[in-house]
DNA sequence: TCTATACATAGATGATTATCTATCTATAGA
DNA sequence: TCTATAGATAGATAATCATCTATGTATAGA
């Protein structure tokens, strides 16, 4: 059962650029905080949020090591993401178009 | 060549239950705005509103007929904006990662 | 136990956004 | 030509958001 608004979440945190970025560092493998703040001109308070909506949505995973946060991208939720787009654009059985009235007047 | 922006752009479209559900009753054809109206809970202007966010990134398409506009979901740009998800998140050559000290210390 | 480092949280600020009401433009039909 | 309808535009407002500085917490090493 997919709730709406959960993939308005997701979407959101994709709405960034800088967010965009981080998960293109991230498709390589895991890196923690400090290297992705290498990467961008961001100060790390700003990071973290970015990293928080990230995880927040299930887009990134976090795993902590001792001072570090290593990050990843969850696979799964992409995939899933990927599907919903599909389902949302391609015609369907059950899609809410079916209440809507067709008929111009 | 991507231009990292227009992605944002897309996404920032999707990031809106309103606009998706449009999307939901597009995927079975095209609609005029007053059936999108009907659909959903919103004002004119507030349609008219969305349905302009959604044909300047190119996800959808715009007809007028007469009095009438109908829209409908440009899939070329979906299956970019698919072809995108993919790039971002699968591991590549020319990633940003690659000038990123990968090294904690 | 002190210090440095990695990351999170709190609070402020300027920008963007979703929505509304009011109004305008264009078209179809009487 | 008048009227009704489809849709766009203008302007206002409340909410959300990206970013910053300041500060707090947790961990590693001396």
């Amino acid at each position: 059962m997919i709730k709406i608004e959960d993939k308005v979440d997701v979407f959101k945190a994709l709405s960034d650029k800088n967010r965009l970025l981080i998960l293109d560092m991230l498709s390589c493998g895991e890196l923690c905080a400090c290297n992705i703040m290498d990467g961008l001109n961001l100060t790390q308070p700003t990071i973290s949020h970015h990293m928080k909506i990230l995880q927040q949505c299930d887009l990134v995973k976090g795993r902590k090591e001792g001072k570090w946060v290593f990050y990843s991208i969850n696979m799964e939720k992409v995939e899933q993401l990927q599907e919903f787009i599909k389902q949302i654009t391609l015609s369907k059985e059950n899609c809410i178009c079916k209440d809507v009235n067709n008929n111009c007047n």
